[in-house]
RNA sequence: GCCCGAGUGGCGGAAUCGGUAGACGCGUCGGUCUCAAAAACCGAUAGGUUCACCCCUGUGCCGGUUCGAGUCCGGCCUCGGGUACCA
């Protein structure tokens, strides 16, 4: 057993760990804690490609590290299972999701496993299993029986609510859902039930509402916008049309605020929590109503700079505004009309990609408050109906898009910036002077605000308002294969179902096509929507971010059958303490669970409001393609250095046929029936390939799987190359061919102890030396120092390095090996199991102590100083560390390369930083 | 357009606090072993000049601060990511 036999060793330590169930915790322990975690995988038909490990493997080397260190470390991993990739396959094969979905499962868990990850797989959790669900469907419920109290910016019990309203009405309690409902005590209690339970809809943080989407009459369903172009179906060119349609929201606008708040407690990357925060999009302005000219409607208007309301020169609504049809004139009719068609006509998209400018005018003036002028009432596009009141007040001078508009249909421009505005492009500056501005002339713009908030309110006119860029979250699919909700109407009213009939199960249907009136599959299911009682299913299902929207509060108790997470169990494990993923979840999936769990901590259910303490985003890993040359129109193939003296179309080689960038011909010949004929121009004998760094994927045939690495190299290789390959967070491109660099590091790490060709082992309990401790010491402080800043590729050179240097110095004794072995094992854990066995242990070097590294033994008697003479290195010279200052100085200018450029001047100045450097002022 | 981030050898990258730029690895070249090749191992490898030492240049570009700048400041250029009629 001398020979480094990596298959076999991988074999042995991954059934070994399985075996002795080595990586299984338990919350009763007196250590501390640490909660590393990965976005767990929507299994997908493809499996695995060396892109997807990188951040497993950064996770399962810090869960190792800090088990060694000392820490109870939950580590789990699970599937996100649900969605609809399984969906869109079963309707396309008819094969039930769950069936392929288990089969998908069932390949990640072996890919995984191969891997050596040191996962605590008991607690293995799937979206799509109904003990796991039934909890989603749980806090769902909390959800819809809970309301937002402002006053203190919590979540608190529907039920509350109730008792408020029998007690004084709504009046301090304005509602999300209808702004203008008021009543007192006396009316709640003389509203029937259904319009009691209408108006605690308005309240409930999982509520239901009338949104609009895109409706195909003709292929019976709702189309997302990306399906809609130019007006009609993308699939088969049917019309479509704006319907409103109820849907399942939550109400995370009223989070808002806490989310913000939310982020300066977190350890995210600046650029993640500014995705974030843009995509809350908080702004901060003012509401003003402005008389419409002989009508009693007010235009509400929002805008981040009342300071400029003198510039004021035309109003704009969205076409969706409702005053548009009330105030247009009867002249300006028919031009109205055909405008808002055209308007309708057109997607989000498309208003996105074509952005020239269109507009209408209404024949209607608004009036200016403060110096009554009469401003014209327009209706265009680029205003949108979603954000703000859906109506703004045009400063063209301030604004590009006003001046723009301004320009384009030919109204005059006031110019209330001076000479700050040239009349030729609009200024949007917040720090000037206001020029023309009525009772504001001369003010500082930022002054300005204020001043016309307080006469707007004074006037009873606008007041100081708070905008929001995001929307309620929708929460409605109308598919299968996803949680049902626990919910069911009588009278179209939705009614909770009771804890004690959870999980709603989903259904088997046979047919996966949409049910009637744009609802899901489930529709199709009679004798599941209608209960014997006239109560009817809901029949949408939950979007995919349900599940993983608490899925790491289930790790901590995944087998709990009364509760989500027992209360104590979660206080023991609390926050993730490192959170490892993809940015493509930055505003989805991390601003969603962060909302559940700020719920479920205000109802008392946990006791922290931020889930993830610390993320990591890892980049992405890129393909390398090949690319072989075709002669157009033939089957001519020229290799890469030739290509220039034809006229060629780009093919992708599949890399497997390529060494480098030399392709096997023969293979490419046998590759597809359609290249059997190719002929090939050679350069030196050899068809050479071009290649090119792009997305790793299959259309690309650049896809590296990781099984065939690890069945290359050892599971230990791969690991470490991972890591090796650049910094974490960074995208960067997979280069098979580098690995070899770090299996030769490791091949020289088992020579350390083996001599391979004597078969004997080379380990001694002879004494360490000075050199090899400082050696082993500085290795220790490096990876521990590199570790916790999550550097993972320098640990990767810093042992590498440290293995040269104790091959080079011949070590053997066992005081360097053994903790030289217990660095390693997080990234290496396979050998490092096997080497630490053969070193006479009993016990798994999972169960070993971090060594800690003794300053003494790296300090080193003498050191080098570089010399520089003005700024310019010009000698080294090695004197003992602890030499006394003049004493350096004496040597230092005694130095021949020092003497040489003095030029037998004095020197004026001397500089010594840390007693290490020296520069030498002339 | 706006907001981030990054530009270092042939390549991936290192330099953690402003202090010997290019660690570690790939590739390439040379060597050992071999009849030979592969594998393995050893050595060289920023560019210029040179037999060699020296010396000079060098971290996208221009300028600044400093005894000293890849690192800090100002102005550009290029690439990558996010986002967008958000008033």
């Amino acid at each position: 057993m001398s020979t480094f036999a990596f298959q076999t060793i991988d074999q042995k330590w991954q059934q070994f760990w399985k075996e002795n169930q080595t990586y299984r915790v338990a919350h009763n322990s007196d250590k501390p804690k640490y909660y590393v975690l990965d976005m767990f995988p929507y299994p997908s038909g493809s499996g695995l490609h060396v892109g997807h490990p990188l951040g497993y493997i950064a996770s399962d080397i810090i869960a190792r590290y800090k088990r060694l260190k000392g820490y109870n470390v939950l580590h789990p991993m699970g599937f996100d299972a649900f969605g609809l990739p399984a969906e869109q396959y079963a309707i396309e094969h008819g094969v039930h999701p769950a069936i392929s979905t288990e089969k998908n499962i069932a390949t990640y868990r072996r890919q995984l496993e191969n891997i050596g990850f040191s996962y605590d797989w008991s607690r293995e959790i799937r979206t799509s299993d109904p003990e796991y669900y039934r909890w989603t469907q749980w806090i769902f419920l909390q959800l819809f029986d809970s309301w937002f109290d402002r006053s203190q910016q919590k979540a608190l019990p529907i039920a509350d609510l109730e008792a408020i309203f029998a007690a004084e009405g709504n009046l301090s309690y304005p509602s999300p859902g209808q702004k203008d409902l008021h009543f007192n005590a006396a009316d709640w209690g003389h509203y029937p039930e259904a319009q009691q339970r209408e108006i605690l809809m308005g309240y409930r943080l999982a509520f239901l509402d009338h949104a609009s989407v895109w409706w195909c009459e003709a292929l019976g369903t709702v189309l997302a916008n990306d399906e809609v172009v130019n007006g009609v179906s993308e699939r088969g060119g049917h019309p479509v049309e704006r319907k409103k349609l109820r849907q399942w929201f939550l109400r995370i606008t009223e989070y808002a605020d806490r989310l913000l708040e939310g982020l300066e407690q977190v350890d995210f990357s600046d650029s993640l929590k500014e995705m974030q925060r843009n995509w809350v999009g908080k702004s901060y302005g003012a509401e003003i109503d402005f008389e419409i000219e002989g009508h009693a409607e007010k235009l509400r208007v929002y805008t981040t700079r009342p300071d400029t309301i003198f510039g004021v020169d035309f109003m704009v609504m969205a076409p969706e505004h409702e005053l548009v049809a009330q105030i247009t004139t009867t002249g300006q009719q028919a031009e109205i009309d055909a405008y808002l068609s055209y308007a309708k006509s057109r997607s989000e998209v498309e208003r996105m990609a074509d952005k020239k400018i269109s507009g209408c005018f209404t024949g209607a003036y608004a009036v200016n408050p403060f110096d009554g002028r009469l401003i014209p009432i327009w209706t265009a596009e680029y205003v949108l109906a979603g954000y703000g009141t859906g109506a703004i007040m045009a400063v063209p001078c301030g604004d590009e898009r006003d001046f723009a508009f301004a320009h384009h249909f030919g109204i005059a421009v006031t110019n209330i910036l001076g000479d700050q505005f040239n009349g030729e492009e609009a200024n949007p500056t917040k720090d000037g002077v206001l020029h023309n501005s009525g009772f504001i002339t001369g003010m500082g713009m930022r002054e300005g605000i204020e001043a016309v908030i307080e006469a707007l309110a004074g006037k009873g006119i606008g007041k100081r308002h708070t905008n929001y860029r995001m929307r309620d979250a929708g929460f409605s699919r109308q598919r299968y294969w996803g949680e049902p909700f626990p919910v069911v109407f009588r009278e179209n009213i939705p009614y909770a179902l009771p804890e004690s009939e959870l999980p709603v199960e989903l259904p088997h249907v046979d047919n996966y096509g949409a049910g009637p009136d744009g609802q899901g599959p489930l529709a199709n299911l009679p004798a599941w929507t209608q209960l014997p009682d006239g109560r009817l299913r809901e029949t949408n299902t939950m979007p995919g971010y349900a599940g993983s929207s608490w899925y790491f509060l289930r790790y901590m108790d995944p087998h709990n059958e009364t509760a989500f997470c027992d209360r104590t169990i979660s206080d023991y494990w609390n926050q993730v303490d490192l959170y490892v993923g993809g940015t493509e979840h930055a505003v989805g999936h991390l601003l969603y669970s962060r909302l559940w769990t700020k719920v479920l901590c205000d109802l008392g259910h946990i006791s922290f409001d931020e889930p993830y303490k610390k993320l990591l985003n890892q980049g992405k890993i890129g393909g390398d393609s090949r690319l072989a040359y075709r002669i157009r129109g033939t089957q001519t193939y020229v290799s890469a250095g030739l290509k220039a003296d034809y006229e060629t179309d780009e093919i992708h080689v599949d890399i497997s046929m390529v060494q480098g960038f030399e392709l096997d011909v023969e293979a490419f010949r046998n590759w597809r029936p359609d290249f059997a004929q190719a002929e090939f121009i050679l350069e030196n004998g050899k068809y050479l390939c071009g290649g090119r760094l792009e997305k790793m994927g299959k259309r690309y045939f650049n896809v590296v799987n990781p099984d065939d690495m690890v069945a290359q190299y050892g599971a230990d290789t791969f690991r470490m190359y991972e890591m090796f390959l650049g910094p974490i967070d960074t995208d960067k491109p997979w280069d098979t061919q580098g690995i070899e660099g770090v299996h030769r590091f490791l091949r020289k790490l088992w020579r350390l102890f083996f001599d391979e060709k004597a078969a004997k082992s080379l380990w001694t309990d002879q004494a360490p030396s000075a050199e090899e401790l400082r050696v082993l010491h500085r290795a220790i402080r490096k990876v521990e120092d590199d570790l916790e800043r999550l550097s993972f590729n320098t640990v990767v050179s810093a042992l590498m390095m440290c293995v040269n240097d104790l091959t080079d110095l011949k070590c053997s004794s066992k005081a360097i090996l053994e903790p030289l072995l217990v660095i390693l094992s997080p990234y290496a854990p396979h050998i490092c199991e096997e080497l630490w066995q053969h070193l006479g242990h009993t016990e798994s070097i999972v169960f070993a102590d971090y060594p800690v590294w003794d300053e003494s033994l790296i300090r080193e008697n003498t050191v080098e100083l570089p010399i520089q003479v003005n700024g310019k290195m010009r000698a080294k010279i090695t004197v003992p560390v602890d030499m006394e200052e003049a004493e350096v100085r004496k040597i230092a200018l005694a130095d021949p390369g020092v003497v040489k450029f003095l030029e037998g001047k004095e020197p004026k100045k001397f500089i010594l930083v840390k007693g290490r450097i020296i520069n030498v002022v002339v």
